[in-house]
DNA sequence: TTGATTTGTTAATCTAGTTTATTTTTTAAA
DNA sequence: TTTAAAAAATAAACTAGATTAACAAATCAA
């Protein structure tokens, strides 16, 4: 088991001492999943927060259609759940699933409480992801808004150069909103006007 | 001045003493502006989060095309402000402007920390409500998604049942990231199938 | 009470992105 | 090493929504 990344991860933020951290690893636990596994699935509750150590995970949802959407991706050092099912304790609406075996640092919600009551700094601290997390949604709402596909895909690659190498291409174009033939095409397009 | 509505709206989350509403007011203060008038401008730092006591304000940015984009508006009991630039201090990237004259209750970035450092209530509200928003913008991505330019008009109606008679509807056009003409044909046919 | 500005409608044409279908390439299991 | 399955490419036909342009209401200042 691998807390250290973790750890790491939340002394770029905040400093705890000894007896914070002690508390901290009481109140997680690290979990391993492999490929393909879900973490939560669409109707259950989601009941963990995943901070994850190693891996990759999508968040998709499948609509009326039957059509499956990419909401999110998260790899290490990402924070992967739904926070909507998170935070109500009622069924989600979407799926997290491994696309690799992944690694990660889960806590309830009674025990996110806990941490917070506790380590008053960690809540400082979640405060301040969640304005981020709002921050990149609603940039991803303005590039739907005034972007062509085309440039959207070239702003994933570039604000996500580590994720197109791992997941396959017609799971980029799922997250864009596109289907995989128009993201062939526009790639073909880039190819041809680069030369 | 009219400050009772923002204490009406905090009490629904948390339980204040005598002694923090009288802190809370005094690291608070009371605005009117007046229709058409702006409080935050693209390109300036959004030096305020603003409580909106009464009116109606539109967040709108002017993309490369010199298309104007409106990203939300917020009425009563709701928060109006450009977050990035206000969590940064960095010049925003929207405008924010009074669609009616608005009173605010607003607070400044340094007296939000000292806000959340004396009264902690006040920021596990504000995570709580930062969770919200997120759920609903990604709500909002998700929309985008799957549903067709008519049904994302038809969920705004239902969510948002106050605001559509407050505003022009080029304005609810732009909100959902479609042309006037477009939304003109939307209704004209929603009518036409209620018969 | 008029004329000017803002807001909304209609309709023809156009285009970015979808759908459907077929073929090729890559991956991975046996 | 072969074979089946998964992923990617290509192309033609199609559609949701944009663009353009002309006009009609509504609002508002004077």
């Amino acid at each position: 088991m691998n807390y250290a990344p973790f750890l790491n991860y939340i002394k770029n933020f905040v400093d705890l001492n000894e007896k914070e951290i002690t508390f901290l690893r009481s109140y997680t636990n690290y979990k391993k999943y492999f490929k393909g596994q879900y973490i939560v699935q669409q109707g259950e509750v989601c009941n963990h927060t995943n901070f994850i150590i190693s891996g990759c995970t999508e968040n998709f949802y499948i609509d009326q259609k039957g059509q499956e959407h990419i909401v999110t991706f998260a790899i290490e050092n990402w924070w992967s759940s739904d926070i909507s099912s998170f935070i109500t304790q009622k069924p989600s609406d979407f799926n997290v699933k491994c696309l690799e075996d992944t690694e990660v640092i889960q806590f309830t919600c009674q025990n996110q409480d806990e941490i917070f009551k506790n380590i008053p700094k960690m809540e400082t601290l979640f405060r301040k992801l969640l304005e981020k997390a709002l921050v990149s949604s609603q940039k991803r709402i303005v590039n739907n808004f005034s972007l062509s596909a085309k440039d959207q895909y070239i702003y994933f690659k570039n604000q996500y150069p580590n994720i197109e190498q791992r997941v396959p291409q017609y799971m980029v174009a799922s997250y864009l909103g596109i289907t995989k033939e128009f993201l062939s095409k526009i790639k073909a397009q880039l190819v041809k006007n680069k030369t």
